[in-house]
DNA sequence: CACATTTATTTGATATATCAATTATTTTTA
DNA sequence: TAAAAATAATTGATATATCAAATAAATGTG
């Protein structure tokens, strides 16, 4: 089997899978918490569950730290985050959720849990394993340093 | 094997390998042709090959309308396209790429050619095929109407 | 200790994503 | 056929992506 012309490549269904998913993501989500992204949503749940700077959320949720400092910003604005300076290093940050913040945390949980059963619906753990190690595998070839 | 935290589901995964993918593929492109976008350099090859509609190149890379215009219009800046419209319907356009468009596909080819090889090294057939198809499935799932 | 280097975050500029509303042009339908 | 509905593309507003440059604070080195 080939995959060469530009849209029979599995790369460019990987593109399909997630913009399908963010899709469905975000219009459940905006049915129950209006003027939430689906990045702004799964940033706020992490910070609520770890304690780590913007940088290193940053990095667990694969943005650029230029991004990070506009969707934090936009949640501080909406007040489901509070930014404190790190007393021990002050070039850093400290985040920690609001009450309102959790409140909307409680809300989401339940959808983001159904969106993912609905996504993954009838794929077996076997090939979820698969599609991990696959999909892990091209991860590591892509970050080759040359 | 369970995946219910964030940052342990397949879609987070899907997230980082298409994220690595378009990271890999932006920098050897921008080595070679700069100020081009792999978005752009994408749709400049689907004008060039198929004769549709911008809505139907839209949908084929699945992109926005909206997206669509705006990208359209900086490659006709860049004079990569020309458009013009329809005669037999005058809503519709019709776009074809320039002499100096043509030279950039041709420079763009054999780089996306070699991004993609990169990117799939080492996996066989049959690991693509499994791919495409658990791709199919969770998009197929996302894409359910209610 | 002064100065260079590194680290964490921010800002600016530009590209793309998304939704809603608008415009222009067909096509349908009463 | 006139009015309504549908279609193709655009525009506005806001969010995110990305790169480069700038800030501010901490650390390393002579």
């Amino acid at each position: 089997m080939k995959f060469n012309t530009p849209t029979t490549s599995v790369l460019y269904s990987i593109e399909e899978t997630i913009k399908a998913y963010r899709k469905l993501s975000q219009q459940n989500i905006s049915r129950i918490v209006p003027n939430i992204t689906i990045d702004q949503a799964l940033i706020l749940i992490i910070i609520d569950r770890e304690d780590k700077t913007q940088s290193e959320i940053a990095d667990l949720v694969f943005k650029d730290y230029a991004s990070m400092t506009r969707i934090i910003k936009l949640m501080l604005d909406k007040e489901y985050l509070i930014k404190t300076t790190d007393i021990q290093d002050k070039r850093k940050t400290k985040l920690s959720v609001t009450k309102n913040g959790k409140q909307i945390i409680e809300k989401l949980k339940p959808i983001i849990k159904e969106n993912r059963a609905v996504a993954l619906d009838a794929i077996s753990d076997e090939e979820l394993q698969q599609l991990y190690n696959i999909l892990n595998k091209i991860t590591k070839n892509c970050q080759i340093k040359k």
